[in-house]
DNA sequence: GTGAAAGCGCTAACAG
DNA sequence: CTGTTAGCGCTTTCAC
């Protein structure tokens, strides 16, 4: 029977939460002991773990991992720095990164930036606080601030979703251009020659759709219009952009949307208006929600293989933290490719 | 000039992060006057706080939470735990319960559990085992080994979305029969008399779908079908649902679904197959996500004020961490209503 | 208003 | 395989 309680007067049960030491004297081995059971078990007899075992269940032990982080340098945590988590590619990004991480032994500590850049760097300095063992995150352009407070880190990096051509450190990503350029290429080759985009004003959206235009045009093409509205995408932005865009409609006209929330609300607007899609309006969305599927009718997206680049990047993170493999480049495009519904 | 690193061979820049003693032997003070000029500003003169803030700036100082989190026993931080931020309310109870948090100096380390109850323990322990400040749960289902090591850890916690008769704490939820008997009375009221409902297996929903046909049974309706989906809700399963549905939709029907993804599948499955809504079917949705007001036709659905919710637990957890105001019961009753819309 | 000493709970490193 | 010693980087406590 334990003597609980080193305070001074000790005669309720123990508020204390029960540390180390505590395990230790029940089971009769020393801390360290107990540590390994927890950490290294192969390195304990197993009557000597099974000892231990006991007293952590019968005292109802939880490590104090912020002193064994403190001890050891290494917070078995990382963290994970995203814009939103609505956003499906985000969303598989990070739970596949999650439960990567985790069967490897590691937390993640998930934290949502806004599109606002405003106080990223604040949020980085609470999180790099914490001393996460490595960080991952969203986007590629960051406040110089921001760059040398991770560099000072000295922890890997992996920065998700955008290609940049001066990355921190690690890259699993796609360049935005590509897509607006293959969504392009797409339209074309089924003989469009009129041109429309709805984008979200963040850089990445309108990244695709620049881009979607400037190949539209080089190819001959005509661009009749380019809405562009306040992120996040809603689907009410998507529609009233489509509203505004109808007098221009008059003859068949290929629409490039940043994403499926706008394309969505393109399309009901379409319908509700007798514009026939996709006879008359073609629509392509980005992101391949649920939404791109399963509405009526479906309609034509790009795809993003979110999942895989969680996978992507848990790995890189890993070889670096485990320091398997060479320090290699670290770098993946993610691919893309678009899927075709009846919206075009 | 400070002369840096205190390794053996410092010829490089010193990779080591730089720690407060660096920052108290650069700005000629004690550890301890730097520690105060971070946490306690006002208890130190203004000279010294700028000599302390300029040498902070010079090293690019990023205090480690760890370290004083363990000294401190306080780690300004606390969990919380959702199964999914694809659900507005979640969303927006997480949002807005992080930034009230932030400003009082908390960061919120956010979990996500997924609506398998498989490892919920495990994340427990490791969430516990960082030594939060305070716990805000979703769900008031939790295993008794999972109550037992919250109980343990001595903290704050909030449950939030259910309302439990036996919390283990504060709660800030709705009794989800309450749902289901007003969107009953709703739809009584208007004079319907056969009812119908489609609901995720997750037993919120499967509560608020079932005291729905409950009440409209005893106001002597008719229930027509109880479609159950697996969770997560998807556009699709409430399609499906609704298609096999069609064949008893030969009178004036109500339907209630447990989540307004299941009401979008619903009435576009039944649009395709041109059954009038909300003449032949009316519709009634939970969540009230953007889809509910912006496809077409706009749906009725129930609203849950989950930005009041996030804001009355962060007050909750706040009023216990800093020690202001009783020890009062933290209860709150989400206050939730029918938004009426074209489907019903 | 500032500093010195002690220690938070754990693990690295070394002994045995 | 197990134990001992020292210390992670900070804050508490107490002294000045």
């Amino acid at each position: 029977m334990p003597s609980d309680g080193p305070g001074p007067m000790s005669i309720e049960r123990p508020r204390a939460p029960v540390k180390i030491t505590d395990v230790a004297t029940l089971a009769g081995v020393a801390p360290m002991t107990v540590s390994r059971v927890i950490n290294t078990p192969d390195r304990v007899s197993p009557p000597t773990a099974a000892k231990v075992k006991a007293a952590i269940d019968a005292l109802g032990y939880v490590p104090n991992l912020i002193a064994g982080g403190l001890s050891s340098r290494r917070s078995r945590m990382v963290a994970a720095v995203v814009p939103t988590i609505a956003h499906p590619m985000f969303a598989d990004v990070v739970q596949t990164f999650t439960d990567a991480m985790r069967v490897a032994g590691y937390q993640v500590m998930l934290s949502l930036s806004g599109y606002g850049e405003n106080d990223k760097e604040a949020l980085l300095r609470t999180l790099l606080g914490r001393r996460p063992d490595a960080l991952l995150i969203a986007g590629a352009a960051h406040t110089p601030g921001a760059i040398q407070m991770i560099a000072e880190a000295h922890i890997p990096v992996v920065e998700i979703w955008d290609v940049s051509n001066h990355p921190i450190d690690m890259l699993v990503g796609f360049a935005h251009e590509d897509v607006g350029q293959t969504v392009a290429r797409f339209f074309l080759d089924k003989g469009h020659t009129r041109f429309a985009t709805i984008s979200a004003d963040d850089p990445r959206a309108l990244q695709r759709t620049q881009t979607f235009a400037d190949a539209a045009r080089s190819a001959g093409g005509e661009v009749i219009g380019q809405a562009v509205v306040k992120a996040p995408s809603t689907i009410r932005a998507g529609r009233h952009a489509l509203a505004c865009m109808m007098p221009d409609l008059t003859a068949r006209t290929a629409l490039f949307c940043s994403s499926d929330v706008l394309a969505f609300g393109a399309i009901t607007e379409a319908r509700l208006h007798g514009i026939p899609v996709p006879d008359l309006l073609s629509v392509c969305g980005f992101g391949n929600f649920e939404l791109s599927a399963a509405s009526e009718p479906a309609f034509t997206t790009v795809t993003v293989e979110g999942a895989e680049a969680g996978q992507i990047a848990a790995g890189f993170v890993l070889r670096r933290l485990t320091g398997n493999g060479p320090r290699q480049d670290g770098h993946w495009h993610v691919p893309f490719r678009i899927v075709e519904r009846a919206s075009t």
